[in-house]
This record gives structure tokens, C-alpha cells and sequence, in this order.
DNA sequence: GTTCCTGCAAAAGCTTTGCAGAAGA
DNA sequence: TCTTCTGCAAAGCTTTTGCAGGAAC
């Protein structure tokens, strides 16, 4: 069993998340590919080793993992969903032309940390614009 | 006729948006009311004084005002578009509660200017969290 | 007179819901 | 055994598309 299946466990009981072969597969797939897939990209791909794998399946995943503070959703800018089981802090591109979302570094960059009268939970820093490869055609 | 018309058609014309009485509406009802609304609301609004309004011609005008650059459209966490009349630098606050969106303040901040590699056209900061009302209930 | 817009209806795409059977703890 | 999850089908929402009539220029 690789190493990653374990931590993925262990994270799990930590947080109280059922585990399931299903839940841990749409994990570690988002561990393992950094690309911020849509909720189709994820289904398309693990239902090659898991045929009667359902896309209800991973919308349930979503909300226990996102509940549990282990991934986020962000929505792109056609209003889908996009995973990021990474959850420190980073800005995200997104590519006009092709789609893709790209993380970027915000060290040294500064923000609010507070909104007088409101409660702030969470910060994002969105960029839009062309990949290295959209740029050029 | 009210000021804000001849300068909403002073925009049109510059931009050669063709003049309809629909998106001047439409547009009038965004410089007026700084709400960020939904396409619905937008829709809901303005078909009491137009009965005969469609939602589909709200969709065309979001398309000719916003690739005029004269608003915006925003995904709220929903993924349901938001419209903003106001394009200077600001972000963007949604409260998870009640579902409005509130301007902030950008000044003193500082952000990428731009991303190795990569050609960034717009930057958008979000926060999400409780609203003044929702706070506190 | 041309071109472009409006509004209706239908379709498309992503996400949610209801529920019976199955699996986890 | 009890609770929770899975997967199917259907429904819900926002947005897009096709098209005929009408308005803008």
C-alpha cells in the first residue's frame, strides 16, 4: 500500500470522514494531480478503474473532503467547479483560452485581514488572462 | 430625461453599443443600485415596468456591456453570475449567509503585477464570510 | 433597406435531490 | 445492528441556442 494511502487514512480519522474506497480514490487523485480538475475530469478518469463509480459519488465527496477542510472548490469562470485538495494560501490563474488553472505565489504580496463591521473567513486571489502556451498562438 | 441617461448613451455611442431602451435599462438599473445583482433580479425589476422584458435580452445586454468593458460580471460561490457597473479596483466580499456582495477597499495592498510566463489580464480579489446582519444572528 | 436586437421556446450543462440497496464502523 | 454511503434516475437552476418578427441606424 503506497505511502500516500496511509496518510490519507490517517487524515480521514482525524476528521471523522467515512472511509470508502471511493472517497479515498477522488483524494488521492487530487493529491496526485496538482491541475484543479473539474468534477468531470475526476469522474471521467476514475471510473476507468471503477466502472460503477457515479458522479452523485463525487459531488458527496466533495462536500464531506471540503466540510472537513481538506480540499476546496473554486468555481471557474464559466461557474464549474474546480478541486484543489491544497489548501494553503495561493492565488489562481485561469486561462481565458484553454482553461486551464494555474496556482501562483502571493509571498510577499499584502491584503485586508479584516473588513470593519464584517467577519472574514476566507481570502482569494483570482488572475485571469493566457497560459504560456495560449499566449503564443 | 434625467442626466444619467445622456450619459449612458454618450457611453453606448462610444462604444457603439446599438441604443435600445432594454439596455439602457438595464445598464441605468446597474450605475443605480450597487448591489451586484443577479441576472434575475435584474430580470424581475425591470420586467414590472416592461412586461414584456425577456431574460434572454438581459443575457445579450451582460454580453454587449461587458465586452465593452462597461461592467462586469462576477461568479458568486453558487455559480450564478453577479453584474458590477463599477469597474475600478476592488474586491469583492460574499456572505456566505444571506448571499450579498459588498465592494471593499484595495488601497495600501499590493498584488503580482504579473506571472512568469504567463500574460495576466485581470486580477480579482474575493473574501467570504459574514455580512454586518448575518454576524450576528 | 440592412443590420442587429428582442423575446419565445427549447435545449444544454452542472449540480442537487429522493430513494432503495449496500457497505462501513 | 445502526448509521452512513453509493449509485441510479429525475428534477432544479442558470445559461445558451435557434429563429421569426421587429426595432435601430
Amino acid at each position: 500500500m503506497p505511502k500516500s494511502v496511509n496518510t490519507i487514512i490517517e487524515r480521514f480519522n482525524d476528521k471523522n470522514i467515512r472511509l470508502t474506497p471511493q472517497r479515498i480514490s477522488v483524494y488521492q487523485y487530487l493529491l496526485e494531480n496538482r491541475i484543479h480538475p473539474t468534477v468531470d475530469t475526476v469522474y471521467t478518469h476514475l471510473k476507468k478503474s471503477n466502472p460503477s463509480l457515479s458522479k452523485t459519488t463525487i459531488y458527496n465527496t466533495i462536500d464531506a473532503l471540503s466540510s472537513a477542510g481538506l480540499i476546496r472548490t473554486i468555481i471557474a469562470n464559466e461557474g464549474e467547479a474546480r478541486l484543489d485538495a491544497y489548501t494553503d494560501f495561493h492565488g489562481h490563474f485561469f486561462c481565458s483560452k484553454c482553461g486551464m488553472v494555474a496556482d501562483f505565489c502571493l509571498d510577499g504580496c499584502s491584503f485586508p485581514d479584516q473588513i470593519e463591521g464584517y467577519e472574514m473567513n476566507t481570502l482569494e486571489v483570482r488572475a485571469t488572462g493566457y497560459c504560456p502556451k495560449c499566449r503564443l498562438t
